[in-house]
DNA sequence: GGGCTGTATCGACCACGGACGATGAGTCAC
DNA sequence: GTGACTCATCGTCCGTGGTCGATACAGCCC
């Protein structure tokens, strides 16, 4: 599994968790509604201080969003 | 310290482990030697998928750029 | 039915990521 | 001195990262 994989089940994971939609936390946060969605997808490859800028959303390490994702169907 | 910058020190100090200078390095793994001295004077902000050829190359997870480098003066 | 929420997906745009060449400075050994 | 090696830095170029608007399609509740 890619890292783009990773990061996008990570991403929803986390964002799921905290009650957020989609949309809600990309306005919350400063970022494009299309672009999370993308991300989420994996078909869009972030830069470093993009992932940052998410970590510090999601109150997470960076490293918390790039690790395998616990097992989940 | 941001990103980029844990990035610059982790990159630097496990290539230099690994007795390589930037050019060698660029050369072996498909970068440019440019763009490596870019990233580890902290200047660049590269994508994740770079991030995960860099940590290829190096052969440590991709975690292990990211974390804060151990103290070093 | 119509309204909402959440997500996916497209086209378009501009700024920047990433590759390349050339130059220069520093340290070595000769 | 000249050479070899390592690194920093510049300018240029193309592809894509990142933003925006619009559309579409579910599910749910009125």
């Amino acid at each position: 599994m890619d890292v783009r994989q990773r990061l996008a089940l990570n991403l929803r994971r986390l964002r799921q968790a905290r009650g957020l939609g989609q949309e809600k936390f990309a306005l919350e946060h400063g970022f494009d509604r299309t672009y999370i969605s993308g991300i989420e997808r994996g078909v869009r490859n972030p830069t470093i201080l993009v992932l940052e800028r998410l970590a510090i959303a999601l109150e997470v390490p960076v490293e918390e969003l790039l690790k395998a994702p616990p097992e989940r169907a």
